[in-house]
DNA sequence: TAGATTGTTAATCGATTAACAATC
DNA sequence: TAGATTGTTAATCGATTAACAATC
């Protein structure tokens, strides 16, 4: 089941397919055609079927899509199915919300760690996850073949932190700090810039005054 | 100082060549090749010029641009010398984590009310803003000129209250709730959806994964 | 002035949309 | 079978990159 080259634009969608695919199956629906998903998600038929096409042919001409099935196959290519172990790095309001942030588990991913510097958190736990202190992150992430870092720490320490759970065998890094990590191409690294998108918010809200309010 | 309609995928960038600027300002660079930041940036020379060049000629011929004059114009491009009021409903963790984030006072952003439904929260306060109930909401955003809101409450409140917000003046909308609000056109909403960040992680391991470990 | 680098036009590339034959 | 709707090819549109004349 190999693969040519697909498209980030395609895979910045897929999450959005499922999203509107799960909430179809919730509401009963059995079916829908491209046509009708295209209306709800506003989006152009002509690319739903192209999007799902990079993948496989998973509709019935004159029938459509079967929404169970699409929705399970779409689970599937984006690995839903399986299990990743993640610590957190970072147990401050963002962190502790991530560990309490029960989408994890729905999508495989099983937290194993929190880790901070702030003496006063050792030893809390959340959901029944110990938080631990930053000199045991080393061992404890090549001891429990950790996966997956999320970095919920400041910028300063972000980089740093990032090699040394890349060092110790992480595969991947789930980025808030504002920087970029410049980690290895085998390494994966999904950015969330809060702050970027409150500037494009402050943009948007800035261009659409100077539009309405003269000037 | 009128517009042709910029693309998003400018705007996109946007954000991310004012964070670079910033960098550059505080290490005491004072000018900057395109090609030089090209290189940081790891976009084309290209690029950066035509981007910058939808907003105005910042450069000059021969030298390049001068880095706090840049990161100046682009820092009023976006709007972040305007302030706007905004809340936040929804004082769990992630509610608490932006309400702590100290990013939003660099950027204009003036917060005025955090609003959730557990009583248990009723009157504490978050750097110097007060939690209020539910029920005094609409009221609030009337009466203290709100124009953001900030929506970290589960999807199924989101779109009830996004109205509640729109129809008493709020202009814009920044959602972490894991649905699409459908607000009039002139309401402008900038979405975080970290499930779909996190699914785009998830594929790339996935993928990563596929290609490495046979299969 | 000569060298450097922009601003901008032209060329290329990729993504989206339209169209339609295949087929359920 | 006739109607509906896919999968896929072709056409269009937009974004990125390359090239270079303008100019500091």
């Amino acid at each position: 089941m190999a693969s040519r080259e697909i498209s980030q634009a395609v895979i910045r969608r897929l999450p959005r397919y499922y999203r509107y695919l799960g909430e179809l199956l919730e509401s009963g629906v059995e079916r829908i055609s491209s046509n009708e998903l295209s209306k709800r998600m506003k989006v152009t038929a002509s690319q739903i079927r192209q999007d799902l096409n990079n993948f496989g042919g998973f509709g019935q001409q004159g029938y459509g899509y079967n929404v169970k099935y699409l929705y399970t196959e779409i689970g599937k290519i984006l690995g839903l199915n399986e299990k990743h172990k993640f610590v957190i790095i970072g147990a401050g309001n963002l962190g502790q919300a991530l560990a309490n942030y029960a989408a994890f588990e729905n999508r495989g991913f099983v937290l194993k760690g929190l880790f901070d510097v702030n003496p006063r958190l050792a030893g809390l736990t959340i959901r029944g996850v110990e938080i631990r202190m930053m000199d045991e992150l080393k061992d404890f992430v090549k001891e429990n073949d950790i996966e997956i870092g999320v970095l919920t720490i400041p910028k300063t320490k972000a980089v740093e932190v990032a090699n040394l759970l890349v060092d110790n065998g992480v595969k991947a890094i789930w980025n808030f700090a504002h920087t970029d990590l410049n980690l290895p191409d085998n390494i994966i690294v999904e950015n969330v810039h809060l702050s970027e998108s409150l500037m494009r918010l402050s943009y948007n809200i800035t261009r659409y005054n100077e539009e309405h309010e003269g000037k």
